[in-house]
DNA sequence: CTGTTAGCGCCTTCAT
DNA sequence: ATGAAGGCGCTAACAG
């Protein structure tokens, strides 16, 4: 294990092929100012020797890491796993490779990550999921590299650069769904309302579309989880404890949904007979439960793919045409609703 | 974005504070052979001017960039982002940053990833999920740097650090609950029999617990998919269909065990009464499902985080006591079998 | 405790 | 098409 084999430089290289420094790192930055026969000797010689780059010299010379940051709330969640993917596959290729953190939301925690990234000098930066506060715009403006944020936007900074969805508008239609299918007690399977980014949008759009359609708002049958599952189940099963149970509900997202169906399920009841619940996401549990989950299909996987190609553009000073990207998402009517068209 | 303000460098500071750029740089790595008016003064340079280190340039300094690689099948699996996480979590209590790249278990690209990762200059590499083969066994003796493996192990390097579990005989113990259950015809959702990590050790283990207790083993019950719901829902249904119908299927991992569940309730039939259904891994979806999944409780969580500490003893010298960690597993036995006790 | 001085390995003009 | 030389920003002896 790391044996310490002395390190073979490009001088190495150099002086063995019989070429100077410079004629190395042109051949092996495939700059094409180089002889096809002194490209080859180089090469061969390179290959011989077991020549490996060093990208750390070579960032501190070219200042460029062809490294990005990505700081994300938490990797354990299917949402963010696929968004994660997005990004990853689409760094790697435009040859970028990518530091993952974990922020798990914290404020403080999010703050040193990013501190820390910088310093690493990555070429870029994706901020996905939390709120952007003053301490963020005032990093993020300190920062000489691009920043994205995916799943998120800035309330205050109006430039800022970001990939995400209309949330309110979608919560709104997904709770449509509901009202559609003649369901006046519609429960709310909430985050907190202190989330900006998704808590909060998504309890606003049900409030729109109930309010939109007539249909009375009954704080009781709104109940705030942390986005997992067993808040759904919990939260759900106070709801249909009530003697004014709601004949729906809306999860804001599907695993808080999913929990939701088995609250009924678990009840005796039928999802959606008894029970119609729509969930957001479209996570592949959305797909892995009976009946299959009402979902409101959240493009993850390319969000995060926007996302880091913005990021390219802004890299490699390409010219953009649009900054602020909001993707259209899609209501994927399964079986735990009774509508099937829209 | 990315404006181009003036780099400050530690000579600035120095020459601002009046001092070296030795002292700064003690100052700023912690040093304590710094007197503390000193220390203050440098720091509070440090802050008015809003100089942040530049990791690049002392990582070519130091010859470490606190960072290390880590190769992953695909962190959409919940069975590696949750091993991620445990990765990361260690990693950031280390100060060390994690870059993190998707292999899809191609070889050609793990290779790629793994030799972009050395030419970053990682400070160890974790290396997740594959088949180690005489390519990998190469380019991982060629690193300068410490390489241990996760979730899986080298058959023929057997210095190779590693943290994983017994494979074999947790697919033993979970199909010999089956057996116990009473059942004779077992059916077995696998993975690829050419994958030496997974897909054979557990169906070797399967096959054992027949053996042993004199159950015969039936060609026509085994079944491989690709690990996911869908393949594991298509194949039980195959399963299910047939005359002689497997009564109780044991699948190799929990996704294509909750296809199973699916695929038996989809045909009217109940779960664990008609038939018993047996995962492996204890992914979120285990728990997620009804009934709750019966399976072999992988600590995926520990077996990175231990992955990840063991590699923190490589690279800082430390000595280790143990350098091939098999970790426990647990049978959590709930609603899809019938037995509740071991 | 603090300053001086070499590099670390590579890129990048600027000559040739 | 190729070579020479000066950094990139910081750490690490080595003096003092």
């Amino acid at each position: 294990m790391g044996k310490k084999k002395e390190t073979i430089t490009i001088y190495d290289v150099a002086r063995e092929a019989g070429v100077s420094m410079a004629t190395v790192s042109r051949v092996v930055n495939g700059n094409p100012n180089v002889k096809p026969v002194t490209r080859k000797k180089v090469l061969e010689t390179i290959r011989r020797m077991g020549y490996r780059p060093n990208a750390v010299a070579r960032g501190l010379a070219s200042k460029k890491t062809t490294t990005v940051g990505v700081v994300i709330p938490d990797i354990s969640y299917a949402f963010f796993a696929e968004l994660t993917r997005g990004i990853e596959d689409i760094a790697n290729m435009y040859h970028y490779n990518i530091i993952l953190c974990n922020s798990d939301l914290k404020k403080e925690k999010e703050m040193q990550l990013i501190e820390a990234l910088l310093e690493k000098q990555v070429d870029g930066l994706l901020f996905l999921g939390g709120e952007v506060t003053e301490e963020h715009r005032e990093i993020f403006s300190g920062a000489q590299v691009p920043i994205v944020l995916a799943a998120t936007h800035d309330e205050v900074d109006k430039d800022r650069p970001y990939v995400t969805i209309d949330q309110v508008q979608a919560a709104k239609e997904a709770t449509g769904i509901l009202i559609r299918e003649g369901h006046k007690r519609i429960g709310l399977l909430g985050g907190p309302l202190t989330d900006p980014i998704i808590g909060f949008p998504r309890y606003q759009g049900y409030k729109e579309a109930l309010e939109e359609e007539g249909i009375p708002f009954n704080e009781n049958w709104v109940r705030l989880g942390n986005y997992r599952y067993n808040s759904g189940l919990e939260a759900a099963k106070e709801l249909l404890g009530m003697v004014d149970a709601p004949t729906a509900i809306f999860a804001v997202n599907d695993e808080m949904a999913v929990g939701a169906i088995h609250a009924v399920q678990d009840r005796g009841l039928d999802v959606p007979k008894d029970v119609s619940v729509m969930g957001f996401d479209n996570i592949p549990l959305a797909s892995q439960v009976r009946p299959l989950l009402s979902t409101v299909a959240v493009p993850m996987y390319d969000i995060g793919a926007v996302a880091m190609r913005l990021l390219t553009k802004y890299m490699n000073d390409e010219t953009i045409e649009e900054n602020q990207v909001v993707l259209p998402y899609r209501l994927e009517l399964a079986d735990s609703t009774r509508l099937k068209e829209l």
